[in-house]
DNA sequence: AGCAAGATTAAGTTGACACTTATGTAAGCA
DNA sequence: TGCTTACATAAGTGTCAACTTAATCTTGCT
């Protein structure tokens, strides 16, 4: 998931996904989209895409077939939905924030002498 | 929405979002929570995240206090629904490709022709 | 005024990454 | 067998971004 996100932060990838979003596409007719970018450039993309699990290979004779794996992409989003709200890790968090503080706290507290620390 | 993508693709940041996604916090306190790295770090996330809107900053006294901007991550989500399948878009962008595999096929055939020469 | 706390900005280093050209590899065909 | 097509990989380069330490700025306190 977290390759995904990497991988779509790039615009590039974002319009190879999108271009073979509705059907599989050799990767010259995908780098024939892109004039102003050379062709291995794009085969790089198309291998972090397909190491991301953002798009699927598969070869017919000397060519090779890409498509989006749509799978992804959903899972992807449901990943943005839940990560921020999801129970138990947001509150391991907030444990360990606290426990951050007053540990950061008590290390100002022994070492400043003349230190104050505000009210709540 | 680029600049949002960006910003999320870094996990220290997607952390910190999570810190701050139920209540606000202080710089420092978000600092507390990532031992291994700097405060200053910390602030530039936090400048990164802010560039985005994907959080927002409200100043009490010395304090800098941070809150996750919901409404962004929201879009976001929206954005990646929508993106691959926005029915203009993809029309333009298959035009475009036919268009670019054409003028490929042209450019081979003259050259089987005899002609040894590539683009106009 | 002068000092301390909270936080950002400045300046510099390093590693990642998007690109380039050059080379390699596999499949189809004369 | 050798040529051509379709594509990947190798190697190198420039840019950017995440980090560091040091310096600065702002606010509150006495």
């Amino acid at each position: 998931m977290d390759a995904a996100l990497k991988a779509l932060a790039e615009p590039r990838r974002r319009a190879i996904l999108r271009l073979v979003w509705s059907h599989e596409l050799p990767a010259t007719d995908i780098a024939d989209r892109f004039r102003d970018v050379s062709r291995p450039a794009i085969s790089q993309h198309l291998s972090v895409l397909k190491g991301a699990n953002l798009v699927t290979e598969r070869r017919d004779g000397t060519r090779r077939l890409y498509r989006a794996n749509r799978d992804t992409v959903a899972e992807l989003r449901s990943f943005l939905d839940d990560y921020w709200t999801s129970g138990l890790e947001r509150l391991r968090d907030a444990a360990e924030a606290a426990e951050a503080r007053q540990r950061q706290r008590r290390a100002r507290h022994a070492r400043g002498r003349g230190t104050r620390r505000k009210g709540t």
